[in-house]
DNA sequence: GTGAAAGCGCTAACAA
DNA sequence: TTGTTAGCGCTTTCAC
C-alpha cells in the first residue's frame, strides 16, 4: 500500500473547492478564519492523509524549529540525564534536536557549531569542551542573533545566557566539610582551569583552607583530564606524598571512585586516613563502599532550564534577557568523609 | 556587523557572470563542469560567505540527511553508549541526529515515531519501549519506505533490520556460570517478556537449568520493570524464600547492584550465601563490592553498526538487506559470583 | 560545458 | 473571511 505521492495544501484546497492560502490558514488558527471552514478542511485534511511539508515552510518561514546541542561526551550519567532535561521541554515545545559531541576537544567543537549553523538549527545549548580556548567560533551564530545558551561548563560572552551552580561556593563547601572532619592537608584534584566549573571549585578550596588558617600548598593540586583513570593516576601521586594527604576534593565523581579503589588497593584507610569528597552526585557514589559524599548536581534542571530559557528567548527576543541562571546545589555527606571519632563539630 | 541578507548561489552566479545553475553544479562536483568554473566557484563561494540552504534543498531533493532515533531512556550508560557511536557515524556521514526518548512507554513510542515521521527523518533507529504490545506505528514508515533499524530491543517486521547480540545464548552461558559455582536455586530477575531481550535471556536460563539436571521453578522468577527499586524489591523476596536461593541472574547491573546492597544490608554473604551476575557490564559493575559479574554488552559497536546499517541502506536502498546483525558478548567473571571453595571446575 | 526555466510546497502581502 | 499571487533558494530537465 505505498503511497508516494504526497499530499499538499492544494490537492486539499481542490477537495473543498477553496483556496490553498485558506487551506495554510485553517490548519494553523489563523484568526481570520471561520470556524467552520476550519473544522472542514481539518477533516479533509487528515482524511487525505495530509502532511505539512517543513521544508517549505522553513523555506518561507526561515526556521526550522530546530535546536542544536554540543556537549563535550555524552555517555557520562550526568550528560544524559541533562539531556534527558532537555528533551522533555524541546518535544514538549515542537522542537526538535539536533544533539552533538566535541568530545572534549576544542576543533571539533568548532566544526560541531559550524554543521549546526549550516543545518540552521533556530538556537543552540552548549557545554563547552575541556580545551576550548575561545568563544570565536560562536560568532557565526551572534552575528545572525541565534540565540546560545550555555550550560555547566559556560563562558561569558555578549548576549549568550549561562545556566550553572555556584561552583565556587559548592568547592568551599566540600572543603569546609573536610576540614571540619579534621583534615588539613587536602589533596584538590581538578580539571582545566580554562573551565568555570574548575577554576570556580579551585577558587572554593583555596578559599575555605584560607578562611580556616590552613596554608594553600600547590603540590596537593593535581590537574588532570578527569577522566577514571586520572582518579587512579592521582592515587598513586597521592600515596608518595609525605607527609601523606588526610582528604581528597575531587572535581567530579568518576575520579573520586577510582582514587577510593586505587587507594584501597594500597591498604589506605577511607575514611580515617584519607577523606574523600567527589562532585555530581551520580548513581555511582551510593553503591561505592565506603559510600561517596558529593555535591549534588540537579543535571535534569540544568537541561530543562536551558531549554526552557532558549525556547522563551526563542518565542519572544525581547523578554528573558537574563545573562546567568544559578541553580541550587547540596552537599552530600555519606561514610567516604564522615569521621566519627575526630573533631566532629 | 550582522549581516541578515543571505548569500544564495544567485548571488554568487551574478558575481561570476554566469548561471545560478552553473553554481549549484560547481558546488558539488557535478561531472560536467570544468575545473576551473569550479575553482573559481567556489572561491567565489566562500569569499561571499555562501552557505547552502538545506530547505531549499531538501525542499528539491526531497530527503532531509536527518536520522531519527527512538530510546526507551537517555540516562543510562547503555543507553548513551550507544547513542555516542550513533552520533559518531552520522556525523561523520553527514547526517543530523533528532533523538527522542519513548520514556518506556507505547503511548509515547507511537507520538515520538509520528513525530519523527513528520519531520521527514530520512530513516530511524529504534530500541522498543517495555510494553510495546504490537508495531502498527511503524507502517507510516515502512509505507513510504523509510528504512527502520531495531537495536537491542528489536522486534520481528517485515524489512526492518535488526541489530542485537545472542541474548539466548548470553542468559544460557550466565544461568551455567552460577551453576558451575555450585548455585542450584538459581532466581532469575527479568522484564517483560513481550521484550526479545528478556524473554531470550530467560530462555536461555531455562535451557541452561535444563541441561544440567535442575528443575525450573516458577517461584523463582521475578518479573518487574528493571529499575533500580525493582532490584532493592527483588532481594526483599529472596529474603522471605525458604529454602533460600544460592544465585541470581538478573537482566541487567543496577538491579543486581540494587539486590547486592539490600542483601548485604540483611547479613547475606556475597558470593558465598548467594552468587550474582547482572547483564551490561556497566561501569557500576566495577565498583560495586564484590565486584559484578556481568555480560559485556558491545554498547558502542551497537551504536556504530546501527548507524552504518541504516545509512547503507539510505544510501543504496538495494544493499546489505539482511535481516539481523548478531554481535558478540562476553562474560566478564568477578567476585559477586566466583566462589573459591565450592564445586569449582 | 553552460544557461533558461520550471517547480518543489508553503506562506504572507495584498486585493477583493 | 477568502482568494490571488509572488516568491523563499535550490535542483534539474532540456536546450544550446
Amino acid at each position: 500500500m505505498k503511497s508516494n505521492k504526497e499530499v499538499t495544501i492544494y490537492d486539499v484546497a481542490k477537495a473543498l473547492n477553496i483556496s490553498p492560502s485558506t487551506v495554510s490558514r485553517g490548519l494553523k488558527d489563523h484568526p481570520h478564519i471561520r470556524k467552520e471552514t476550519k473544522k472542514n478542511i481539518i477533516a479533509v485534511a487528515k482524511e487525505m492523509g495530509y502532511q505539512q511539508n517543513k521544508f517549505a515552510s522553513n523555506l518561507r518561514q526561515k526556521h526550522t524549529n530546530t535546536i542544536g546541542v554540543v556537549v563535550p561526551k555524552l555517555n557520562s550519567y550526568f550528560m544524559a540525564t541533562v539531556i534527558a532535561g532537555v528533551e522533555k521541554i524541546t518535544s514538549q515545545n515542537g522542537y526538535g534536536l539536533i544533539i552533538s559531541q566535541s568530545q572534549e576537544s576544542w576543533k571539533k567543537e568548532i566544526s560541531c557549531i559550524s554543521t549546526l549553523f549550516n543545518s540552521r538549527v533556530d538556537g543552540l545549548l552548549v557545554s563547552l569542551a575541556f580545551d576550548t580556548k575561545n568563544l570565536d567560533h560562536f560568532n557565526i551564530l551572534l552575528n545572525k542573533d541565534i540565540p546560545v545558551v550555555f550550560f555547566d561548563r559556560v563562558a561569558d560572552c555578549n548576549g549568550c545566557m549561562s545556566i550553572v551552580i555556584d561552583n565556587y561556593k559548592a568547592g568551599y563547601e566540600a572543603t569546609s566539610h573536610l576540614i571540619e572532619q579534621g583534615c588539613n592537608r587536602i589533596v584538590h584534584i581538578g580539571g582545566n582551569l580554562m573551565r568555570n566549573v574548575y577554576s570556580d571549585r579551585f577558587r572554593g578550596y583555596k578559599q575555605a583552607l584560607a578562611d580556616n588558617g590552613i596554608e594553600f600548598d600547590q603540590h596537593l593540586v593535581i590537574i588532570s583530564d578527569m577522566n577514571g583513570q586520572a582518579g587512579t593516576d592521582a592515587a598513586k601521586k597521592i600515596l608518595k606524598m609525605v607527609p601523606r594527604p588526610d582528604g581528597i576534593f575531587t572535581s567530579n565523581d568518576s575520579t573520586a571512585v577510582s582514587a577510593i579503589v586505587e587507594l584501597e588497593r594500597a591498604g589506605v584507610k577511607i575514611p580515617d586516613e584519607i577523606a574523600v569528597v567527589g562532585f555530581n552526585n551520580e548513581p555511582i557514589s551510593k553503591v561505592i563502599k565506603p559510600n561517596l559524599t558529593t555535591i549534588d548536581y540537579p543535571a535534569r534542571e540544568i537541561g530543562e532550564i536551558s531549554a526552557t530559557s532558549l525556547i522563551n528567548k526563542l518565542k519572544n527576543s525581547q523578554s528573558a534577557n537574563f545573562s546567568t541562571i544559578i541553580l541550587k546545589h547540596k552537599l552530600i555527606s555519606r561514610q567516604s568523609s564522615i569521621r566519627n571519632g575526630k573533631n566532629k563539630n
